[in-house]
DNA sequence: TATGAATGAGTCTTCATTCAT
DNA sequence: GATGAATGAAGACTCATTCAT
């Protein structure tokens, strides 16, 4: 009655089969998505480290692209859920502690998305699909930036911050600071990256008491 | 019906021709640069745009990718010295607007560079080997950050900037600025991109005051 | 977006079910075959379309050319048997109203038959099978020539038709230009082929005529 | 300062390198064609054959059906320029005399043309192609038919044919029975096709004469 | 040294057929 | 039997690199 199951998926009785196999090449591109750049990844290279034959991807997606475009979302998706978890709200704690848990929370995203997007630079095609998906999702680059300066705003309504404030400005800053360590720590190995968080805390101060002082 | 084609070659007086070729090679390649992503370019495209014949790449550069780190290296660099020559130095005019010198220079040079390096990001073997010679020049990332850490020293030493300033979370917080601004800008029309210059005035009077204030 | 899809079978209470389901493919096969070419079907396209799996035509076909087979020769044989029923017997009526009869029977016959024909030209294997089934239903083209020459010998008897004619020359010169009719119908918007057909008259005039009158 | 030539093409002298591959690519493929169903003809086919590498057709060739086009383009335009040749004009012989000649040409291209035309029916992209090119060379079937109508029509205005006789139906007629030969010899094994072209005599007197007589 | 045609490995994709369930 | 997912052999096409001339 029922059709064979892939080798690969064999004793995965968690879920039915056909979703087992699409799981696992999903699972299989994202596996691969983190090891390489896109360009580097065949349809070939997936089918093999999936353990399954050349065609099967074309069973479960209309074509390399969709699939890598699925892999894409989920892993940008758990990314921007978990940083959407951890951000403090308005009028709770100080505004510099805030800052500084914005910041780590923008660090570790960032340092997770930026080799995705990178990626999809020189990926026309699928850089266009993963656009439109995000927009579905209201999840784009416009979102994750929006909670920072809601929460600016929050704060000058509190009275917790000066009227004369940007919220933009602050977003602006606070954002390309953490981008940039981000980016930097992309090219330091493993070890090193810890170094990178540890600025932080002096950037958030800096940012807090300006220039002048 | 768009076989093959060839072309002539143009003549050069002014230098040995060996290297005229070599050099009209490179400057090809970088006009190609700029007008598409990397992983876009073939060597026919160079050779048919440099009106020459496809072999003769060979006789100058190991392989594609050596002219490609030719001319992306020259590419980088001239836009690196455009940068360097417009800075301010320290102690003349107001601190503030010397922090705006240099955030537009570095507008100006990150969404110059950010193209190049976005599209290397790909491209792991040529990657690596533009980063080795970058750090050869001494004109790598760290060279163009050092030059506002610099300028942010001298002021504390002149007395303009407050012994507690952290010259380099300054120069993430200025620089992240600036790159974020640039990375909006490639994503926008030619004529929308006055705009984002225009956040900078904002950006660094935040900068200045801080949030406390 | 549009990977493999399934589908539930249909009922049938007449017949056997094996029967049934091997009737119901054929059927199918027939449908598609009326609606692109033969190349342009799929195993899967008919399994789709036969709302049943895209295995079961193994279990009653030995593959997918002998289903088509059958198919094809279900449509022939229906054709054909179209054609034997409207043809006029010798001694009635005049012998120019009916050869202009088999003239659009043939016009018919043929404008159902040659599309399947054409299609099989680029299928050698299934264009052998299909040849050798016809010979052994006696159905193939030289039976449907075979009524027109026997139409005419009998003429030829009852003294209607002089004994100097050649029935064979007589049959080319008619089923050809039904032929070339049926020919150039095909490639006509289905409103223009009435026009194909009013040319009738004027060949079975001439072809009565001759050309020395 | 040459290239390398392909070693299949090494010792023609008589043309330049590029045209003589280019030309050695449309002899194959009209070999192949000569040889099997169109569809029945892969890329890797044709370079074999030609005794080249897989990837040369596209120095030449836009894509397979170009090739494809311009070696069936060259096989049609051939055998339309040997008919047109040997047409008689009005006034000459006898008509039934020209009328045989008009048969044996028509056969003889008909017999060339039809496996040419039919393959091309289930190959959508080259058909379009093809038909276009006949009309710029205003060459297709149309061209052809035309030669037998304004024969017919130059023979009405010296008198040697009724005013009454209808160019359209005779053409039709003789065009129809020669196609319907050319059809049957090509199920035919080579030494039986000498018996079609015996019938035609038979043809044309029952096509002059008519059945009344 | 310059030429540019030839090479051929590698890419994505399709689809008839098989076979575990 | 029926299911329908898995299989894998083709197929068209691209392009960095080679090399005879």
């Amino acid at each position: 009655m029922s059709p064979r199951r892939a080798r690969a998926v064999t004793g995965r009785m968690d879920v039915d089969p056909a979703t087992a196999l699409r799981e696992h090449l999903v699972e299989t591109a994202e596996k691969l998505l983190s090891e390489r750049q896109i360009s580097a990844i065949t349809t070939r290279d997936i089918a093999l480290s999936a353990g399954v034959s050349d065609g099967v991807l074309y069973n479960y997606f209309g074509d390399k692209n969709e699939l890598l475009l699925a892999a894409l979302l989920r892993r940008y998706q758990s990314v921007v859920e978990r940083f959407d978890a951890g951000l403090p709200d308005a009028g709770t704690a100080t505004v510099e502690e805030n800052l500084h848990t914005f910041a780590r929370a923008q660090l570790e995203m960032q340092s997770a998305v930026l080799p995705i997007m990178t990626g999809l630079i020189s990926e026309p095609a699928l850089r266009g699909r993963f656009v439109d998906e995000m927009h579905g999702l209201r999840r784009g680059p416009q979102y994750t930036m929006q909670r920072l300066i809601d929460y600016v705003e929050a704060e000058k309504r509190l009275g917790r911050l000066s009227e004369a404030i940007d919220p933009d400005a602050v977003n602006t800053l606070l954002m390309g600071a953490t981008a940039l360590l981000a980016l930097t720590g992309l090219f330091l190995a493993a070890d090193m990256r810890q170094q990178v968080a540890e600025q932080l805390p002096s950037i958030v101060a800096t940012l807090m008491r300006g220039l002048n002082s």
